[in-house]
RNA sequence: GGCCCCAUCGUCUAGUGGCCUAGGACAUCAGAUUCUCAUUCUGAGAACCGGGAUUCGAAUUCCCGUGGGGUCACCA
C-alpha cells in the first residue's frame, strides 16, 4: 500500500531517562519501520545545552539495546549545526525570517488555517493562523530550537512518518508552516495518546514513572515490557495480547492506533511477566538469574555457592511463583541467607519432634518426608503453613517435602538443631 | 483562561447502524485441584458521561453540554 519506503525515527533529547511511556513511541516507530521493511532512525535532539545530562544518551542507547529496538542509522544534531544554520539565512534571505535580539524568528502566516490528517484516527486536525506566534528557529547561542531542527532533519533525512506523542500537536502548525517555507511536503503525521499515570495525569517521574532500565533491573523481561508497552494504545484487531517482537511487526497497523490516552497499569505488566517467565525452559530461565547474580551485591548474589543442579530445581519450583525474575530471591532467601528463624516455645517443640521423625527416614524422598511432615501436623493437630514458617520463616513458600527432598537429609537436620 | 485532542467495566480494550440481553484481558470475589503459596481450571460481579437530533433501528452518525488531558519558552 505504501508506495514510498517508510522511514521512522525517535528523537529523544539526553535530558534524562526515559520512562515507559516515552519508550512506547519508540516501540511504535520500530514496529511500523519493520512491518514495512524500512528503515528505523535514532536521533539524537541535543540542542539544549542547559538542559543537557550528562550520561543520558549512554542510557538511551541502553534501552534501546535491551530491548532489541536496533536502529538502522544514528545522528546527533549537535554535529549538524552548519545545516541548520544555512537553512535559517535561506530563510533570512526570503524575509520569511527575522532577527529579534540575537535569535531568529520565523514569520508565521496571520491569515487563513494550517491543518493536516493526522495518523490517528485519521482525522483533520486544523488550526488558525490568527492564533499562530512568531517563534525562535535558531537560538542566540547559535543552536536551532526543536522546532526548526527536526522539521529539517525529518526532511533531509527522508523521513516518511513522524510518530510522536501528543504533546506535539500544538505545536504542529509551526512545523507545518516550515516545510512550507522551504516548499517541502511533509511527512505523515502520527500523534500519539500520552499515556497517563494512576492520577489520569501525563505519565512523569512523578507517578514514580519507571525507564525501561528501572524495570529490567526489577527483574521484567524484555519481551514482557515490549509486549506490555505496546498493547498502551495500540490494539492487533483481535482479543491476542501476549505477543513476541515479530508478531507484532507482523500484525502492526496504524489503524489500530486508539485515540484516546491509555492509563499504565503496572499491575497487568506484573501479570504478563509472569506469564514469559512461565513460558521460558528452565535452563532459560536459570541463564537470566545467573545473569542477575552476577550484577548483584551482597546477600543476593549467593546463588553460586549452591550446586547448580540443586538451583535448577529450585528454579523449576519457584518458576510458576515468579512474577519477577527477582521473586526468586525472596521464594529461596530462606536457603540462600541460611537466616535463623525465630521460633515460638510451641514452634520449638515441633520442630524437635520433625528433628527425631526425619532424622529416622531411612530413605529421603519426597514421599516419606511428606508423610512424615503429615504425621506431626495430625499429632499437634496444625496447619500445614506452622511448618512452612519452621522451616522457612514464611507461612508459605515452594513446596517443602520437594525442597527438603532437594537440600538432602543432613542440611535439613541441620537447620533443626536448636 | 485561549487553542487543540479525547470520552465503553476500577484498568487495557473489542465494537465502524441491526450479529450487543455490549465480547476478551488484568485486577477483585467465589469454587475446584493441592502439603502451604502459586500455577491450572470453572464461575460471579463490573461499562456504552448527559441531553437533543438523524433513522424503522444507535455504543456506533451529527449538534450542544459536561468531564478529562495536552499546549501556550531563545525546552524538547
Amino acid at each position: 500500500m505504501q508506495l514510498m519506503s517508510v522511514r521512522t525515527r525517535i528523537a529523544p533529547s539526553p535530558t534524562g531517562i526515559p520512562h515507559i511511556g516515552t519508550t512506547r513511541t519508540a516501540l511504535y516507530n520500530y514496529l511500523f519501520a519493520k512491518k514495512h521493511h524500512g528503515t528505523f532512525i535514532l536521533r539524537i535532539e541535543d540542542t539544549d545545552r542547559e538542559r543537557f545530562v550528562e550520561g543520558a544518551e549512554e542510557k538511551l542507547y541502553e534501552i534501546f539495546t535491551w530491548l532489541g529496538l536496533v536502529f538502522d542509522e544514528n545522528y546527533k544534531q549537535s554535529e549538524r549545526l552548519p545545516i541548520y544554520k544555512k537553512h535559517a539565512d535561506e530563510l533570512l534571505e526570503k524575509d520569511l525570517a527575522y532577527e529579534d535580539n540575537g535569535a531568529i524568528r520565523f514569520r508565521m502566516p496571520k491569515d487563513g488555517k494550517t491543518e493536516w490528517t493526522d495518523g490517528v484516527g485519521d482525522k483533520l486536525i486544523s488550526f488558525e493562523n490568527k492564533d499562530q506566534e512568531d517563534f525562535i528557529i535558531l537560538k542566540s547561542d547559535g543552536y536551532p530550537t526543536y522546532n526548526f531542527a527536526h522539521v529539517i532533519d525529518d526532511h533531509l533525512m527522508e523521513i516518511s512518518h513522524v510518530i510522536r506523542g501528543q504533546e506535539f500537536i500544538s505545536s504542529t502548525p509551526k512545523h507545518i508552516q516550515i516545510y512550507r517555507a522551504f516548499s517541502w511536503e511533509h511527512p505523515i503525521l502520527v500523534h500519539l495518546p500520552l499515556v497517563l499515570g494512576n492520577d489520569h495525569q501525563k505519565l512523569s517521574k512523578r507517578h514514580g514513572a519507571k525507564s525501561a532500565l528501572d524495570y529490567r533491573d526489577d527483574g521484567y523481561l524484555s519481551d514482557a515490557v515490549n509486549n506490555y508497552m505496546a498493547l498502551l494504545g495500540w490494539n492487533s484487531g483481535d482479543d491476542r495480547e501476549l505477543m513476541t517482537v515479530e508478531e507484532m511487526i507482523e500484525l502492526f497497523e496504524l489503524e489500530g492506533l486508539n485515540s484516546a490516552s491509555p492509563v499504565f497499569d503496572p499491575k497487568k505488566l506484573e501479570w504478563m511477566n509472569g506469564e514469559y517467565i512461565r513460558q521460558l525452559s528452565v535452563d532459560e530461565l536459570s541463564s537470566k538469574l545467573k545473569v542477575l547474580a552476577s550484577q548483584r551485591s551482597g546477600q543476593n548474589s549467593k546463588l553460586g555457592d549452591l550446586d547448580e543442579k540443586i538451583v535448577d530445581k529450585l528454579i523449576e519450583l519457584a518458576q510458576s511463583r515468579m512474577k519477577t525474575l527477582n521473586d526468586f530471591y525472596d521464594l529461596t532467601k530462606f536457603i540462600l541467607e541460611k537466616s535463623e528463624v525465630e521460633l515460638t516455645d510451641q514452634e520449638k517443640i515441633i520442630a524437635k519432634k520433625l528433628l527425631e521423625k526425619l532424622g529416622a527416614l531411612e530413605t529421603w524422598t519426597t514421599d516419606e518426608i511428606l508423610s512424615v511432615l503429615r504425621s506431626v501436623l495430625e499429632e499437634n493437630s496444625i496447619k500445614m503453613s506452622v511448618l512452612y514458617k519452621i522451616f522457612t520463616g514464611n507461612p508459605h513458600g515452594l513446596p517443602l517435602p520437594q525442597v527438603l527432598e532437594i537440600l538432602g537429609k543432613e542440611k535439613v537436620l541441620g537447620s533443626l538443631q536448636l
